[in-house]
RNA sequence: GCCCCCGUAGCCCAACCGGCAGAGGCAGCCCACUUAAAAUGGGCACAGUGCGGGUUCGAGUCCCGUCGGGGGCACCA
């Protein structure tokens, strides 16, 4: 150390000290402990429990092999800094930390370095809990957990079992009594097949069906079940995955491997029995409008009908052919119907040979329709979605040789089967209108097909397009129905309505979500809570068995496979550990031990973070998940709705304030929303919701610095030539010159800066105000090491202003503040509550600097300015303003402290500088008193000789007063 | 193609209900301290709000168009 720097200056080294001897004394007095009022840590007693409550959560990280960068933290030190201001309004609030500890990184990272994935995430989790605790935050140590620790899961699989043991009654009345649909037992369901209440699907008893029929009818019920479907196999994962976790382009989004459809029998969760509440609930939520849009379109309700065609086949029967339809009111044009390539039907209705005088152009050059057919079918079947994607332009399709009839009026429209239309949307097929869609418009011309205009297009519409606005009905008349003339939503009410008096239509909402494919293939997961028996049904395993724990096994990496290899088949680690899969059980359902098989798939990584919000709440509890009265107090619904939420609403509870990434605005934030209602639908839980309010941290981005060749060089070495005339600056790396850009912060870009660096060459408190200033927490800001400094100069006076560096004595003055000063400093008590209030910290930072400014330009800094300052600055450099707190002669954390008081009467001005305007353009300033009369401040404006100076004796055609600031003289 | 968000000094960002464009920081320049440099402290300068219209007494703020950046959805019937 250079003997020149005063002994007691606030250094990188001295707040290094400073932080760690806090640091340790928060552990050692457990100064963030929050009060619960009833479960194994009951404290009711505690005097924060009826101070109110907050929440505060971030959510939780995957503790990856690399650690943190100085982007990862930003969210951790917003909820840090808002829960340490709460703490000194006196709430009792809650704020920790835990682990996503299960999933792909962490056991990619494990197979990579060949060691067991419990060993890599348990050491990963250490340098991470270390990185946090060196930032300062006040997180409760008591409530943390992680997703892998067996009394954490234990408690993921009896949710997993109370979902599968359930089904969802859309008739039964909902628990706020407010409407239809609710989640409940499956025995209740049992109990209305054996009674008879509720028909079997073929009409036999319930009694008379064998133990896998009775499955197979309570699995097309229940909120967890197995299925034979196209999922989504990602050889390169080897694994199967969720829609949610599939990108547009048809890859894997972690790893960006390609995703092949295969039918395999996978877990499902029936998210879509809840699609409308999820849609609906968004309303009751203060969420940013972006993620309620995402999740809006992901679920993609949509209201239309289901209409009946007729459909002749090649043995004189007829078969009906329902399409799904936005558009009923079109229904007078629909000149041909498409059917998708796998649509059951087409087995049935494809005639032996061509239809006389059909268009050859249909025909595909095949012999006959069931050739056509089979082909396209074929070449349909090898394309993978992509491909059908990539393909949207050309519209491809063949003629089946079947004719369906047009119900409103007697049409004979052909069939078409074309991969434009989709099996897994509606009813995978369309009538196709191509007056007015656009697609239908282009598949006609294309094969030469009518096309009639139902809906009258304004004047100027191409005559070569479809109309799919607004409009008059045309041309849409029968015997028994007109719609000619009306407006789009009158026409579709009035069809529908007759087509239902016909049994041909019923109105018919569809969504885009799909069910949540449940089940992976992979070893780092919750072991399903499931037995297969030997008659191949499947039993939950009783709750007192639970946790079904993770087994050893020899390779606990999954087999993956050539990622482009889509004939691979998945293959579950677990069923490897042979030991462990065939177990000898008594279920006590009075059959006796009997063998069993353990499901060997395990569960996706968003099944622990669906419910870790609950859990925190009551860690300890070993009789349930969470005690409801704990729920009930800390995330139960409030009196108030939130703000944005439409008349009428009620707040649907959950955690007060939820901080995280905007990429998991559909996967996680919506796989936990549907669990926190199937808990509710229960009983288990009071609040509908688990995040009442979520701000989505931006992104700490990083400059990238690329030379001549476009490669990334380090950017630490880099260095900046501003320009002298106040131009843009240049950059040099080893004196070559280099180009500027934003980018993402990591290794290949060479431009990883890490918070433990920033400790080291500055401290943590600087790190935290300087990431708390750099912008809203919203915003996605640069990463610029070189201002960091500025942050550290702050810290630095303030210090400063307490402590002589040269001696280390405390040079305060117990004089009273003078008026200037005073004022000050309520107005800035009064801005930065306001500021930490709304989570605005830069401002708040910024107000405090201004003070700090301010009181180093006096000869001495009062006590009664500096100590309220020290409090102020408390949430974001709590380090330092503990050590100062203590210096200044206090005993105790001042974590609880309340914060300071504006005194309302300083914040009102004497005088206040009036703005004088001439036609809006400011020309005299005038110090006037705060409460002059409006029509006094008038008269004096107006008399102002800059005021008449530009005037110029035009006469004053208005004057508009704003007492006290504003005067506008318009002329 | 459709939808959403954002454009303010060289840079990061403030600006409440439409009312003086500037709170704070970085970089720059000057000065003090220093043998010198760094660090520190003090001071100074810098934009009329991407662009074009409109509403208004008055627009960074509201409306329309346009350009640039970011994001979501996309053969969804």
């Amino acid at each position: 150390m250079s003997e020149r720097i005063p002994e007691h200056r606030y250094t990188a080294e001295l707040a290094g000290r400073i932080e760690a001897k806090w640091q340790d004394r928060w552990e050692a007095e457990d100064t963030f402990r929050s009060a619960n009022p009833a479960g194994p840590w009951a404290e009711p007693d505690d005097p924060r429990i009826t101070r109110g409550h907050r929440y505060v959560m971030d959510m939780f990280p995957y503790p990856s092999g690399a650690g943190l960068h100085v982007g990862h933290p930003l969210g951790f030190i917003a909820t840090d800094v808002h829960a340490r201001y709460l703490r000194t309004t006196g709430m009792n609030v809650l704020h920790t930390m835990g682990f996503d500890a299960f999933g792909l990184p962490a056991e990619q990272y494990a197979v990579q370095t060949g060691q067991h994935p419990r060993v890599t995430t348990e050491r990963n989790m250490e340098v991470y809990r270390a990185q946090l605790r060196r930032l300062g935050m006040g997180h409760e140590r008591r409530r943390s957990l992680a997703t892998m620790d067996p009394d954490y899961y234990r408690w993921t699989q009896w949710i997993f079992t109370q979902i599968r043991e359930s089904w969802y009654d859309p008739e039964a009345t909902s628990r706020d009594g407010r409407g239809t649909g609710r989640a409940r037992p499956i025995s209740e369901l049992v109990a209305e097949l054996e009674s008879g209440e509720r028909a079997t699907p073929d009409g036999r008893p319930w009694a008379q069906l064998s133990a896998v029929e009775r499955a197979d009818v309570l699995d097309a019920h229940r909120l967890a079940y197995v299925s034979a479907a196209p999922v989504n196999w990602c050889p390169g994962l080897g694994t199967v995955l969720s829609n949610e976790e599939v990108t547009a382009d048809g890859k894997s989004e972690r790893g960006d491997f390609p995703v092949f459809k295969r039918n395999l029998s996978q877990w499902m969760m029936r998210i879509t029995a809840y699609a409308d509440r999820l849609v609906d609930d968004l309303d009751r939520l203060d969420w940013p409008e972006k993620v309620k849009l995402i999740q809006r379109n992901w679920i993609g309700r949509s209201t239309g009908a289901n209409v009946s065609f007729v459909v002749g086949t090649p043995g004189g029967t007829r078969e009906t052919l329902r399409v799904f339809t936005t558009r009923p009111d079109t229904l007078f044009g629909a000149t041909f119907m498409v059917v998708a390539p796998e649509h059951p039907l087409l087995d049935s209705i494809v005639p032996t040979a061509w239809p006389e005088g059909t268009d050859p152009a249909w025909h595909q050059g095949e012999e006959t329709p069931l050739a056509a057919v089979a082909a396209y079918q074929r070449m349909a079947s090898t394309k993978s979605d992509v491909e059908r994607q990539a393909d949207a332009r050309a519209k491809t399709g063949v003629f089946t040789g079947a004719f369906a009839t047009n119900p409103v009026n007697g049409a004979r429209i052909p069939v078409f089967v074309a991969d434009y239309v989709l099996m897994g949307y509606g009813t995978g097929a369309i009538m196709a209108v191509p007056g007015q869609d656009q697609r239908d418009w282009d598949f006609a011309t294309a094969y030469r097909l009518p096309i009639v205009r139902t809906v009258q297009p304004p004047e100027g519409h191409p005559e070569d397009e479809a109309f799919t606005g607004e409009g008059p009905a045309i041309n849409s008349a029968n015997d028994e129905v007109s719609l000619d003339g009306l407006g789009v939503e009158e026409a579709k009410e009035r069809i529908i309505a007759w087509l239902a008096g016909k049994g041909l239509a019923e109105p018919t909402v569809t969504y885009r979500l799909r069910d949540w494919l449940f089940s992976r293939q992979r070893y780092w997961g919750e072991p399903f809570p499931v037995l297969w028996d030997e008659d191949g049904v499947a039993h939950s395993v009783p709750d007192h068995l639970l946790s079904v724990e993770l087994p050893e096994v020899p390779d606990y990496s999954p087999r993956t496979y050539d990622p482009e290899d889509a004939d691979s088949s998945p293959e579950a680690p677990l069923a490897r550990a042979t030991d462990w899969v065939h177990v000898e059980l008594d279920l006590g359902d009075g059959r006796g031990v009997r063998p069993f098989r353990r499901e060997t798939n395990t569960m996706p990584n968003w099944a622990g973070s669906c419910w870790y919000h609950l859990r925190y709440l009551d860690p300890a509890n070993e009789e349930a998940p969470v005690d409801p009265a704990v729920e009930r107090y800390w995330i139960g619904p409030r009196p108030e709705p939130v703000a944005s939420a439409p008349a009428g609403a009620t707040d649907p509870g959950g955690v007060d304030l939820y901080v995280g990434g905007v990429e998991h605005a559909v996967l996680h934030l919506l796989y936990a929303r549907f669990w926190q209602k199937v808990l509710y639908d229960l009983g288990y839980v009071s609040s509908e919701e688990p995040f009442r309010r979520l701000i989505n941290q931006g992104m700490v981005e990083a400059y990238v610095y690329r030379d001549a060749r476009g490669f990334p060089v380090p950017a630490a070495e880099v260095e900046e030539h501003p320009s002298g005339d106040g131009g843009p600056a240049t950059y040099t790396w080893q004196g070559q010159p280099v180009t500027q850009e934003h980018g993402k912060m990591g290794k290949s870009l060479k431009n990883v800066v890490t918070p433990d660096e920033m400790c080291e060459q500055y401290g943590a408190d600087t790190f935290r105000v300087y990431e708390m200033s750099m912008g809203p927490l919203e915003q996605y800001r640069p990463w610029e090491t070189r201002a960091v400094v500025g942050s550290m100069r702050f810290l630095q006076r303030l210090w400063r202003n307490v402590v002589d560096e040269e001696t280390g004595e405390v040079t305060v003055t117990d004089a009273p503040l003078d008026e200037e000063t005073d004022r000050a400093l309520h107005r800035t008590i009064d801005g930065v509550r306001a500021d930490y209030e709304a989570l605005r910290t830069n401002t708040a930072v910024a107000k405090m600097i201004e003070l700090n400014n301010h009181l180093t330009k006096l000869d001495v800094v009062p006590r009664a300015a500096v100590e309220p300052l020290v409090q102020m600055v408390a949430p974001v450099a709590p380090h330092l303003a503990e050590e100062l707190w203590e210096r200044l002669g206090h005993d105790g954390s001042l974590t609880y402290e309340p914060f300071p008081q504006a005194d309302p009467a300083k914040l009102v001005e004497d005088t206040v500088t009036c703005v004088v305007q001439v036609g809006g353009k400011v020309r005299d300033r005038l110090e006037v008193p705060a409460d002059i009369d409006p029509s006094a401040l008038e008269e004096l404006a107006l008399a102002s000789e800059k005021v008449q100076a530009f005037v110029d004796g035009a006469p004053v055609r208005k004057v508009i007063v704003r007492a006290p600031r504003l005067v506008n003289v318009v002329v």
